[in-house]
RNA sequence: GCCCCCUUAGCUCAGUAGGAUAGAGCACAGGAUUCCUAAUCCUGGUGUCAGAGGUUCGAAUCCUCUAGGGGGCACCA
């Protein structure tokens, strides 16, 4: 297919103007055409000319391509442009002939791209704060894929120190509970009732062996066992919700297999670690942080810090081009530390980055829900994806922007649940399946071929060409900006035309000729629709 | 005290690299199905874009300040 953007890009380079980037955008009001660009106004200040003049030759230029009905200089001097119908055409036909050369664009080139996300504690189940992080991380790792970037998924699992510790002696507590033995249950140890269940499966494996060692010895048993298990947890949680990881990383194992310990003496050659006070310091200042960092504390043991670091060297010695962290908001003033490491490990800092998806509140009936993950009180993403579901729960984080704050309303997702955008879309695809199976039934075959699309010429038709031949902009914008929001905008877009299109006109039933033209403009869409819906991790359904 | 995010219609949110007259869904009212799935469609209106300055030919969008909400500032993780 022709690319519109580099069509027009070219021919203005070719009246020797340059730009670094074509600003290109779809008018709110039909009247200023199909496409829009200022261009010529954003030139005009650089070039100390009148906007309309060098919209006129820019115009003059453009008059060569071919896919223009009319391209007008207007107002103050925007240039609109209208589609030619042949060249919406060409596009529904290119789609529908090769849909992946039509919808994925290679922007990436193969660029190696790692993204963590997730990563919670193995001390407990997730909650719907992962969900979140889950269900962007999913797609965005997608929408990239897409466009032709190598993308890995990664899970950062936090199983050595402090916390999983904790997690070991709260079921250790437990466990002596369960033998009215004496031990104190942990201060800020975790609460939930999981925890006794795992104890009880100690009980039952092991029977009373630990009883009389005390914690520090069975310690090893029992956080080992509680990591396992909540990690099993974790991974059966976010299979079920549609997010799948190419690799868990154990933070444990970086320190295991000595890459902390590396990383660690490969700094202190360099001098970036110095000795204070007993302990090892970090020089973060150096690298644009506002303090310098503990890594090792005066009592000899390493900071979490310590194996972030560690980790990130890591990432960096895998000889990823863009790493991208996708962090909870309450972690953003760990920002310009980690930052910082990038630097001093002699990376550019825009390496890597972080993108914060922020807080989700949890409410009932327009009351929020306390919750607290030591405590035990919190509701955990599976009970939400078991009560307004998977494909619901991933849609409402999707569409929003991740900066948002997200109030998620249990009874408001489940009450709209019938009439959510999500089924709105899928309605559309399944609809069309609906057609597809009727026409099989009628005996018309050959789907695909685009026969007699020169045919539609109903405003609706018109409509749906144009939404479906600036998929590719829309594609382009949402990787650059790493939105995959926008994606489910566009589709809800694209079905609202749809199920308009549906309602005024039939396309089954009418002349065979026109008939196969608009089974032709449907598989379009569904292609289209299909490919959305998989980017955003939810499931296209072929009926309902 | 310092740092980050948010504030757009009654509610939930979009607004694409600063562009032309501010956009959906929900809710509310009325209407549409002898025919491809009514989880649909059609018709109704609503805005101090939190406020005040500034930059610009042009600001919801960029900068500064103010107010409100959320989060973060450990030899915790």
């Amino acid at each position: 297919m022709i690319d519109i953007r580099n069509a027009i890009e070219e021919s203005i380079k070719s009246i020797g103007i340059e730009i670094p980037f074509l600003e290109l955008e779809v008018p709110r009001v039909a009247e200023h055409g199909d496409l829009s660009t200022p261009v010529a106004m954003t030139l005009a200040r650089q070039l100390k000319r009148h906007p309309r003049e060098i919209a006129s030759d820019i115009v003059k230029k453009l008059s060569e391509l071919d896919c223009f009905d009319k391209v007008e200089i207007a107002g103050p001097g925007f240039i609109n442009f209208t589609f030619k119908r042949d060249f919406l055409i060409d596009q529904i036909e290119a789609l529908i002939k090769a849909p992946s050369e039509y919808l994925h664009k290679d922007i990436g080139k193969g660029r190696k791209i790692q993204i963590e996300f997730v990563s919670a504690n193995p001390t407990g189940p997730l909650h719907l704060g992962h969900g979140r992080g889950a269900a962007v991380g999913a797609s965005l790792s997608n929408l990239l894929q897409r466009a032709g970037f190598e993308v890995e998924k990664e899970f950062y699992i936090n199983d050595a120190g402090r916390q999983v510790l904790l997690l070991g002696e709260s079921i250790f507590a437990r466990y002596m509970e369960m033998l009215r033995k004496e031990y104190a249950f942990p201060e800020d140890g975790y609460q939930g009732d999981y925890i006794k269940d795992l104890a009880q499966e100690i009980l039952d494996r092991d029977g009373e062996i630990y009883a009389d060692r005390g914690f520090d010895e069975a310690a090893e048993v029992f956080v080992r066992f509680g990591v396992r298990r909540m990690l099993e947890e974790i991974k059966r949680d976010l299979e079920d919700f549609g997010v799948f990881f190419d690799r868990w990383q154990s933070e444990k194992a970086l320190y295991d297999e000595g890459i902390v310990e590396r990383c660690l003496k490969e700094l202190k050659e360099r001098e970036m670690l110095y000795e204070k006070d007993g302990a090892m310091w970090f020089r973060a200042t150096a690298f644009g942080d506002d303090k310098d960092r503990v890594v090792i504390k005066s009592d000899g043991s390493y900071t979490y810090f310590a194996s972030d670091i560690g980790y990130h060297w890591f990432k960096v010695q895998r000889g990823f081009d863009e790493l991208i962290n996708i962090w909870g908001a309450d972690h953003h003033g760990y920002i310009p530390r980690i930052k910082a490491v990038i630097r001093a490990l002699g990376q550019s800092d825009e390496k890597l980055s972080v993108l914060l998806v922020q807080m989700v509140n949890l409410l009932r009936g327009g009351k929020p829900i306390q919750m607290s993950k030591r405590k035990g009180e919190f509701v955990t993403l599976r009970e939400v994806m078991e009560e307004v579901g998977a494909d619901t729960t991933k849609f409402i984080f999707l569409t929003r922007r991740p900066d948002s704050h997200l109030d998620f309303d249990i009874e408001i997702a489940k009450r709209e649940s019938s009439e959510n955008p999500v089924y709105y879309i899928q309605y559309a695809y399944a609809r069309i399946n609906s057609i597809f199976r009727k026409s099989r039934e009628q005996g018309i075959s050959n789907l695909k071929d685009a026969t007699h699309l020169n045919l539609l010429d109903k405003t609706e038709e018109i409509g749906i060409m144009k939404k479906l031949a600036f998929y590719p902009l829309m594609f382009e914008g949402a990787v650059r900006a790493r939105e995959p929001h926008r994606i489910t905008f566009y589709l809800q877009e694209l079905a609202s035309l749809f199920h308009s299109y549906y309602n005024s006109h039939r396309v089954l039933g009418t002349d065979p000729v026109i008939t196969s033209a608009r089974l032709a403009l449907c598989s379009a869409v569904k292609e289209v629709l299909d490919e959305g819906l998989s980017i955003l991790g939810v499931s296209a359904p072929e009926r309902m």
